[in-house]
DNA sequence: ATAACAAAGTTAGATGCAGTAACATAGGGA
DNA sequence: TCCCTATGTTACTGCATCTAACTTTGTTAT
């Protein structure tokens, strides 16, 4: 029994069996299938084969649940943003576009998830750890830019590129999700843009070697 | 009587008074202090006073309404950037920053109807009226590029300019109303950022005088 | 003028979801 | 073994969407 086995026994005592991740993946479904909002404990819990009063032992309400969500979202947006990233030499301007890249097409296969991570309003994110989570992901832009600049994160160049190069990519992953751009443009014109921004945003700051 | 009191008193034909037009003002005062959810057409019909059934005479179902909203939105957004646009000379770089401008501004206002407008999801959006305000909305950002640059609207070089300045407005606008950017920045940081982008986006196809 | 019609409102009720309370059961530890 | 806690259950309340059937009021045709 390896370590998945012996902590997936810790969190599943008896009865059903880790329904609250079981019930996160089926949310995850609806949210896809129906749209940010087209989701109910109700409906999550028949499709897991519980009553509909057993999510509440898991989540305190619906938007416990939709936090826990986000959070999960959020960790995996960081991880193929880093993934991505690493795909291409330290502290070079492909590794900041890969990072936009990662997100956009995050934005592009989760659309649901994606909505609902940058829709929920300050009164919804009752979670404390998601804006600790949020500075985490726009950590991985800030320090990518860093160190292609030779500087440290908490220069306010360096923060401004960040946020600039991160408008953008947001901006862009939502026209691509609402259809507003004649999206899908193919992967090379894509990435050619990502580089032009980076080239235009960051290359000025880049030391001359 | 004038013209206004008129076609009033012609949509008025008697009982409560353009219900309907009521109902809409109501419900954007919900979303703007409730968050883009935190409405309802019983809550919206109570505090206009007539009963919970009222309002389907004047909108088929929630969506329907959520579309009237969305539409009256995207209106006020057009107005917004093409008074913005005037108060600069025709086809210079302030006009296109003054688009922007206006953009970000209207987001940060009515930060409840602004992410309504961008949440709508295909499925949602019923009415086929949307589509063609948003494409108005972003022929305002098109036709300044072509001003500024003497090309044509269709041109590709133009089209793609005026994506990526509104990829970067509306990641902007997005990043600014999520507190995700320690805004408020001053105008002045506003507008010097946006007049950056205009001369580095467009700047470069702008025919040398 | 008035009768018929259409528009805009009403009440009552069906259905569905969120959330709570009280009860039931299974496993783990004293 | 017995109890305690975690995780289920059923049953219920309250609120929202939406429909059906009826009522009221203004318009329009005769």
């Amino acid at each position: 029994m390896d370590d998945t086995d012996q902590e997936a026994a810790k969190r599943r005592p008896y009865h059903h069996g880790d329904l609250r991740a079981h019930l996160l993946r089926v949310v995850r479904e609806l949210v896809e299938t129906n749209g940010p909002d087209g989701f109910s404990l109700a409906e999550a819990a028949r499709r897991a084969g519980v009553s509909t009063a057993a999510p509440y032992k898991h989540f305190s309400d619906r938007n416990d649940l939709l936090n826990g969500l986000v959070a999960d979202a959020m960790d995996r947006l960081r991880a193929r943003m880093v993934v991505e990233r690493d795909k291409h030499p330290a502290a070079s301007l492909e590794a900041i576009s890969g990072v936009g890249k990662a997100y956009v097409e995050f934005a592009r296969e989760e659309p649901g998830i994606f909505r609902l991570m940058f829709g929920l309003t300050e009164g919804q994110a009752s979670d404390p750890l998601l804006p600790k989570k949020g500075e985490a992901t726009f950590g991985v832009v800030l320090n990518a830019v860093a160190a292609s600049t030779a500087r440290t994160a908490d220069n306010p160049d360096v923060s401004r590129c960040a946020h600039i190069l991160w408008a953008f990519v947001h901006g862009l992953a939502f026209l691509s999700i609402d259809r507003k751009l004649k999206v899908p443009q193919s992967p090379e014109e894509d990435w050619a843009m990502l580089m032009d921004m980076a080239k235009g945003i960051v290359g000025p700051l880049v030391p001359k070697a």
